[in-house]
DNA sequence: TTCTTAACTAAGAATAATTCTTAACTAGTA
DNA sequence: TACTAGTTAAGAATTATTCTTAGTTAAGAA
């Protein structure tokens, strides 16, 4: 996918009934950057102050929020305790490695239908679902490689 | 289940290779105690404090992790970015409610299943897979009440 | 275009969460 | 019973996050 023009973004964020100020639109492209990254609001920070020394730190933990209220993000969910943001915002799952500490995205949609056929048969009664995703904790066997999935054969 | 006296927990932390001190035995009776709350550390120390004043709050993070090293409990996902723990080792989902900010224990032997046979039969390349769980997000519709699960009659 | 105003931001103080340091203590073992 | 590696209390230090306030700006109205 090719990166969002600043008016898309502008755009983007005015659908959403806030402000689209200089300083959102960075923060957007920050993330959109990241993608992949599940960054810190630090690290959406560190990423954007070169170009952009004037935005400050609060502003950045601050956007980040009001970005997720707004469903324009997402939270992702953590092991080590701090918080991060997701720029994706299609629906996959993570990969949780307990040494490497990494955030994997992981899609694939055989496991998508799955656990949708599962959550439309079987309903939560007073509890909107809005998402769903799967945590496999394990260790990274060789820290500089990728993982990847494969069908085994019966 | 029955809580576990103090020479099974003795036993367990032993087992661990990790010396059972006392301060370890009360953190491990606490969690005990705190099943299903997924507390943070502070919480932890709050639970046992009363009872045991000269347990620091800084054994009680230093506990907890030690614990998770072996394997004792684990550590939850979080939303909001601070460090939780559950003592449940068997395996089971959460669901997190975006507004209360619940984290709720979510048993299914069905969704279990479904998975077990999905990760036997697509292998994980560089990753070596420890145990996997799903997390559901969104609302819960009435805060006061809980949350059920109902099959959906086709 | 200019005006108006609610929404937004920079800066840094304040607070909260977590880790680190060090000297004293203790469980497990010889 | 003594030894020693591992553990702990206490509080300092660090890190992460939120709050406060005065000034700024986007967006709609005149």
């Amino acid at each position: 996918m090719q990166p969002l023009t600043r008016q898309q973004i502008h755009q983007q964020i005015s659908a959403s009934g806030l402000k689209a100020t200089s300083q959102r639109i960075v923060v957007f492209e920050a993330m959109a950057a990241l993608h992949g990254q599940h960054p810190t609001a630090e690290e959406v920070y560190q990423h954007l102050h070169a170009a952009n020394p004037s935005i400050s730190l609060g502003t950045v933990y601050k956007t980040l929020d009001t970005f997720v209220e707004a469903e324009l993000i997402r939270r992702v969910l953590s092991e080590e305790g701090g918080k991060r943001y997701d720029a994706g915002m299609s629906p996959h799952s993570h990969i949780y490695c307990s040494n490497t500490k990494e955030i994997i995205d992981f899609e694939d949609e055989e496991l998508e239908k799955l656990l949708a056929a599962f959550f439309s048969q079987h309903r939560l009664e007073n509890f909107e679902l809005k998402g769903f995703s799967v945590q496999l904790t394990g260790n990274k066997l060789e820290p500089g490689k990728q993982i990847s999935i494969t069908r085994v054969s019966k």
